[in-house]
DNA sequence: TCTTGACTTGGAGTCGACTCCAAGTTATAG
DNA sequence: CTATAACTTGGAGTCGACTCCAAGTCAAGA
């Protein structure tokens, strides 16, 4: 029962969806952690790295920049959180972010929704939060308070009820 | 009333919180059409525009790039997509795409949830669908059964309930 | 023994999406 | 009249995330 099975990095490129080149790749950026090596060289892969990379997947889902994953990445391996305060606040700040990105997509949806059933809704996408968290470049950090400004997607020749309440 | 209240690029910028360079990128990749001008040739936005703008930024969220956002941005200014059948199949595909990256979304926070909340369950991130719909660039196009995986998150040594069904 | 295939490495190239720059124009303020 | 600010343009540069390539190793089969 000390037979783990192991993967090949084809193996494991079938299994996670990630490319072998994309996997050596986060390899190199050591965003995985160095591969076990067979005596021929070749990398040796265990469930327990196939998760990891499956994280990442998941993780890039959600639109999280490499860089970003290392912590998570890190809570991953490591056993529990709730000792690095700071890992914590990153969780916390990041599922916040991930909310607000469900709502905008879920926003999406009803877009499409409406558009496919030809009705002619408003709807409002944008988000409170900034989506600067991980962007730091911009020089104007001004709250920029849209939250309340209609949305009218698709909008049709500027028709909808769009109050022109100057910000 | 027909002082439909402009916009320099700057305001727009602003008020959507895309960049001034951003979005004169998007009007010379002609994302966006060109931009009305001033007799001093300054770009000049109305309300209308300034929602084209939000819906890119919407749509961006959803991960969406930009080449494909077109046909989005068509459906936006003309009315009615009823009339071009392969319009909706486009929005219907999307929307199966973003309803997928909700699922994925919803997971990553129940990962993060579980991890805040000390809990040890395991969690699937995996999705039905492979998301190259947009790229079609990977050689193994193979369905991949990963749905049944457990992807017991942050592996813990490989400690887990992991019945290695090699697949 | 030679070839094939699965891998290794380092490094170069690509692509999308900006982001920045230099040079020029125009409008207003001092 | 000049300087400042807000814009314009075309084009170059950057950055993240791959993606591809050439050269090499190794094991197994014809």
């Amino acid at each position: 029962m000390k037979e783990e099975q192991t993967f090949t990095i084809k193996q494991t490129a079938k299994e996670t969806g990630i490319s072998e080149d994309t996997i050596r790749y986060y390899e190199k950026i050591a965003l995985l952690s160095r591969a076990e090596r067979k005596d021929n060289g070749h990398r040796v892969y265990r469930q327990e790295n196939i998760e990891t990379i499956r994280l990442i997947s998941c993780l890039k889902k959600t639109g999280m920049p490499l860089e970003e994953m290392r912590p998570f990445l890190a809570v991953s391996t490591d056993a529990d959180p709730a000792e690095y305060p700071e890992l914590v606040e990153l969780l916390r700040s990041h599922r916040e972010n991930i909310v607000s990105q469900i709502s905008s997509l879920q926003q999406v949806v009803d877009f499409i929704d409406m558009k496919l059933e030809k009705g002619r809704y408003r709807r409002d996408c944008s988000d409170e939060i900034q989506d600067d968290v991980s962007e730091n470049r911009m020089e104007e950090s001004k709250p920029k308070s849209v939250s309340t400004v209609q949305m009218s997607y698709f909008s049709v020749s500027a028709g909808v009820g769009k109050s022109p309440n100057s910000v």
